[in-house]
This record gives C-alpha cells, structure tokens and sequence, in this order.
DNA sequence: CATGAATGAGTGTTCATTCAT
DNA sequence: CATGAATGAACACTCATTCAT
C-alpha cells in the first residue's frame, strides 16, 4: 500500500511539475511516466485518463483554497487586518500551491472540467455568502459598488505579482535590472495599504504595518 | 495582391479566433484552413509553421501595444488624469485585441518565441524609462517603492475583470446572479478612485462625478 | 480442492459468457477475472494463457457433440426417426451448450488450435465412418451424392435457426412483427418433413402428427 | 482522381481480405497500409476510422445482394425454376463476395452498425414483401407454416457448403479424403430438389435438371 | 492460493509538414 | 496561387502477461 500510494504521488508530483512548466497539452504521458520512474501502462493503473490527472494535480489546491475563507481566524473586527489577512492566506496558498495555480489560470479556460471545478470551488455559494457577510460588517468601505469584483481582481493582480516574481529568471534578459524582490511581508503590507487606501493617501496613524509581525507561511 | 492579402488575412483572422477559443494546440491546421475556405498546404505559403501563424496573430496586438505610452496624449498634468487615461487606453486595447491578449496571457508561458515578442514589448527600455519619468512627476504619489509592480498588477486586474466579463455566460451557473454588468465608464472611474485612494478614502471633492455608496452585486 | 475447482469453473463460465457475449479479442483479462471474483494474476494459475481459457470453454461442448453419433440410442430402423432423433440431439446440444456453439462459429476459423479441436471433433474419422454406415442402411434415401455435403449444410440451417429464435429481441425493429415462436417440437418435426420430403411433397400417411397447411409468420 | 481512386480502393479491397483472413480485432491498420502500399496515416484521408472501414468494405456486397430479388427476371412462373434461380442468384454473391460475406457472418453480430446494415438489407420491408408474393403464387407448396425461416436457414446452409469448398485445402488434413468438389451447376440442381421433394422422393419427371444449363457466375 | 502493481509492445488515431500537380 | 494526397512521428490508451509479496 505505501509503494501504491507512493507512485500515485510520484506521478502526480511530477505530473504538476510538467503540466505547470510545458502546458498540459504539451506533456505526454511518456513524459510524466518516465519522470515518475514507471512505465507509460503503469499511469492508467492510478488515472483513467490524461484529464483525470489533471484534475487529480489540481484537486489539493482547490481543496486547501476552500478552506480559505471558512477558517475562523478570518473573523477579525478591523478592516484593514481582515484586508491584510486574506491577502496572507491567498499568498500562502499561491506559495503552497504555486504550481497548481499555475495550472489552474492556464488550463481551466480550455478544459471544461477544470473550470467547473475551480468555479464551483472559488465561487461556491457559501464561500460568497460568507465573504459579502463580513465585508457588510465593515462601515469604512466607501464605494461597495464593485467591492467583489475589485477584491477578485486584485487576487489576480497578487497572483500575476507572485507569477512575476517567481520568472525574475527568465525576466531578467528583457527587465532593466531586475525586479524589486520584495519579501513577502512588505509586499503584503504594501497590498493592503494600496487596497485600503491607494497610492495617494498615507495610512491613519497607528495602523502601520509595524505591528504586524506575524508568522507567514 | 488583394487576394492574397486576403486569404493571408482570412488566416490570421480565423486562426486568432480558434486559438482564443480552443488553445493553440488544440486547434489543427487543417481546422484553420477550412476557417480561411483554403487547403491545408495553402497556409504554408503564407506561414512557415504553426509557430509563425501563432506569432502573426499577436503581432498586430503588441504594435498597438507598444505605441501606448508613447502617445502625446498622456501628458497630462495631474495624476487622476494620468491614470484614468491610463487604464483607458489599456481597456481599450483589451476591446481591441480581445482574442490576441487572451492568446498571449495563455500561451506566452509555453512559448518561448511568443514569450520574448511580449517581453520586448511591453518591457521594453524605452517604455519603463517614459513610464517612470511620468510617474516622477506626480508627487502625490506616496508609496513608490513598488508602484511598478503595483501598477503592472492593476494590469493583470484590470484585464481580468474585462475578460470575466466578456466569458459572464460561461459563469453564469456558477455565479449567484450574474455579476454586476458596469459600463466601460463606471469601471474606468472606480478603478482609478481605487488605485489613487483604495477602497476606505472618498476623493478629495469635485474629482468624482458620482457618489458611490449603492449596494454591491 | 473445492475452493480450486470453484474458481476454475467460476473463470471458465464467466468467461464463455463474455466471449459469446462480445467475442474473443474484445473480452479481456480482467474483465473475466473481475466476472469471477478473482484478481487478474489469478486466471494465470488455472490457464497458461488466454487461448488455453478459451479452448477451455469450448471444449465442454466439443466433448458432448463427440458423443452424439455414438449413442446406441441412435440406432432406430425407420429413417424417420434417424433423421428426427439425428436432430434433436443436435438441437439440444445447442440448446446446453449455446455459448459454445456461439463461440466456435464466430472464432474457430481464426483461432487454428481452435479450428483444430473442432474438426478433430466433428470430422473425426469414427463418427463419419458410423454415420455413414448408419445411412448406407436406409434405402429410401434416392439421392446420396450429396447426402453428407447437404447434411452437414442442415446442421447450420439449424444452428442458423436456434440462433435467430435467441436473438429475436435484437432483430425486432428489423422484422416485420416477430419471427414466428415455434416449439422446439413443431421445428423438429417441421425440419424432419422437409429434409425427408421438401416443401412440395406430403409426408407419406401416418407418418406426420399433424396437417401443417396454416399461414405463414 | 484516379489515383486517389485508386488509393481508396487498394485500402478497401486490402482491408477486405485481411479482415476476411485474421478477423476485424485481429487486423491492424498498420497491416492494411502496408497492404495497400501506403502509411498509416493515409488510411485515414479515406476511411473516418477503422470501423467505417469494415463498412466499406462489406457494403457493395450487401447492396448487390439488395438487388437479387427486385430483378425482374425472378418473375418465372413454375416453382422449381424459381427455387433455383434464387439459390443461382445467391451462390453468384457468394462468389462475387465471399469475403464479404465470410465478414459479414464472423463479424456482424458483434458490431452493431454491422449488424444493421446487415439487417437493414436482408430483412427489409421491401425484400420480404416481395418475397412473400411471389411465394404466395406457388400452389405446391404444402407447408408454409415456417416457409420464411426454412429458406433463411437454406441461405446458411449454401453459405456453408459453399465455404466449406473453399476451405477445402484447410479441411484436408481432417477430412478422410477430401469433400466431394461438386460443380456449381450440381449443387444447385441437388439443392432445389432437395428443397422441393427432400431426400426421399424422386422429382417429378419431366422437371429434371437437364434443362437447366443456363450461365453461372 | 491469490493479489495487484508493473511492464512493454501494441492499438487506433491525429497532425504539422511536404510536394507533385 | 492553390490543392490535397501522403508521410511519419507522435499521441493517449489497452492489455496479456509476469512476479514479488
């Protein structure tokens, strides 16, 4: 049983790594079997099919960014640390799972599985509900109009600044000097004060990001 | 020479449509010639590969691209202007080349060549260096240490929330009631209220049309 | 000892179940091993291999068609009843080993050992020897220089028969309202009639149960 | 055209023989393209897939075999003479189509677009309204009860004989002596008294078979 | 006595590309 | 200019068979 499960996460494992870094179309099975060290038969004994594997590679990370919102340490009473904390949490899940992710935002628009997964995952009524519940809660929000759609973009916006930041490598020939690395913590804080109060308006005093010194993951 | 101005044409049109819609590996050569009324050897003289097809099609997006920032007309004095007109310009590239940005935000990734013509573009020396002496230029802006890569993000936003809009059908059973369909108008003005002021500071008087406070979709 | 004997037949009958069923090439492995309660490594202990799984199905039937001709009970005087009992043990092997039969007709002729086990069995020099001999002893038979060819062709022309009353469910949408069900009965002695009189002559008085002048299906 | 006619109808009459030879499952594409001189890839500008290949190649049988009893020259007044021309008619397909048909028998019952086609035209309305018209006409025939299932059964049973002779040299080695090669023109005149008086009585005078010397395929 | 993981050769099928016409 | 027949390598997937347990 340990040797079973062990290949199914080989190929699974190596899998990710080929479909995150070539394009799911692009990876053959003979590719993901010699990578997991097994013969092209052997991966049907795990996966009915190339696409289940797909779904199988991604399916972690999906479960993991389900959890997200659920968790109780969202229930915070300020804006700008229940701001601050689901950038963390999104960011962790994009460290965690970069190269599902990579997957996901790639793939999910050509493969109608996948996008109903990721939709039926990302945009799962409770998941919404709870979200528009604690936003309610919060009278400093001034212009709500957009607020979903401004929150969802912005998870893309983190995203394509992670994505960036983990292709410096193959950046650098086309960036000037490369980009700023900027560590996780400043970034988040930066995040949060831009979605809190733009690039023009400097924080109230005393919600600085010197207090937050928490843990990341 | 009209003619075959046109079926050359007739290709890329048909071949930019197939790739936005089913992905550049799944669409066949022979699909794209039957799109442009021609025979599979026909696109070869016209292109030397697939690859080159892949490249025609985006070409014309990142000239159009490329003039952006160069434009005379983004010398504008104050920086809600500026940004405003900004994302306007990006929008609207975004209506333009629809199909030709969704082709590269899903493929460049996975093609080398296709990759460097965007990284050329849009990294180009010339553009960050007129971007920035624009931006030194405002000194309202009071977080500048990532102001690019804040900016390049509310790229990645802003497209997002374009192309969300544009697959709405497509979500249509996963999202509770459809979200929010805004105007091009609205969604240029919150967006450049958010990036100069975030979500929690109201404009400073008389640069808003509109007081916001409406409920969220 | 049992447990063993169970499981062989267990494979056996689900596997001649499922090469009647969907033919040879197209049942495999594990298909049958899944049918037996067994695991896929398990059939190899019984069977050396999937042919020798096959002959093993078939060779039942063989064995009992061996021992038709040789019965005493078939040494009758009146040709009548030599052709009708000829007849009826022919059908009733059919009707005991019907997957069998089904088998050997749809593969023996691509299958050499199979084709082999066959003709060993139903060619074989002591039954063509008896049968002959038994027929030399009927003087009414006018014309024998065919009489094995056209013997043979019968023994087909009711396996042909037997076959499409099985598979009457299948051929409905394609015949008019139904082949007519006839008895095994009423067939015997319909195609004892018509070996020993054709369609045109009456069966000499006493000899026939019934008069058969009704509608036809 | 007419090489690409020819391309199509080498792969066609390839196919039909190696089908007819190892069976359908056990004939591969790769088999048929070195058959018909080309690669594989080529079968496939012809034929949709394997299985519409082994309809081509079945079809012209049963369309020429849709024929047979439309013609009009089925129209004899006497019941022998028509008993005859239909079995005439019959073993002429066989000739002309006995790998087709040697196709059809192995192959049909486990392919259902086969075995439609199939039914589609040897029981269509059409034929059997036909057919029962004509037999109605015949006065002689005393049992008509199963009239339609017993000469359905005959067609197997030339079809039988007739394969029989045509694996002669296949049968050799079990047969005693060899099967009697009977000509065509016999096996027809015995068949038809066989049909009509049986192996028992002697056919009317005068209905002999001297007259029949008519062409053969 | 039985399992089931693993193999490896094979399957039907697709497709970018070439080239004679 | 354009065709479309042909290629040949690749693809996802299957399966009879073996073998360590």
């Amino acid at each position: 049983m340990s040797k079973k499960k062990n290949s199914r996460e080989r190929i699974v494992a190596g899998a990710r790594e080929l479909f995150a870094e070539k394009g799911y179309q692009a990876t053959s099975i003979s590719e993901i079997a010699t990578t997991a060290g097994l013969s092209e038969g052997a991966i049907y004994r795990y996966f009915n099919s190339k696409e289940d594997l797909l779904l199988a590679c991604v399916k972690p990370a999906l479960d993991d960014s389900l959890d997200l919102i659920k968790q109780k340490d969202l229930a915070v009473s300020d804006l700008r640390s229940f701001t601050r904390l689901l950038l963390e949490k999104r960011l962790a899940l994009f460290h965690k799972h970069y190269l599902s992710y990579k997957i996901l935002f790639t793939e999910a628009y050509f493969n109608k599985d996948l996008f109903k997964m990721m939709c039926e995952t990302v945009l799962s009524d409770d998941r919404l509900k709870a979200g528009t519940e604690m936003i309610l809660g919060f009278e400093e929000i001034k212009r709500l109009r957009n607020y979903f759609t401004i929150m969802l973009s912005q998870v893309f916006a983190l995203w394509s600044i992670h994505h960036l930041r983990n292709i410096t490598g193959e950046l650098r020939e086309y960036l000037p000097e490369g980009m700023s690395r900027v560590s996780d913590q400043d970034l988040l804080d930066d995040m949060t004060d831009f979605i809190l109060y733009g690039i023009t308006e400097n924080p109230p005093a005393g919600s600085e990001k010197d207090e937050n010194n928490g843990g990341e993951a």
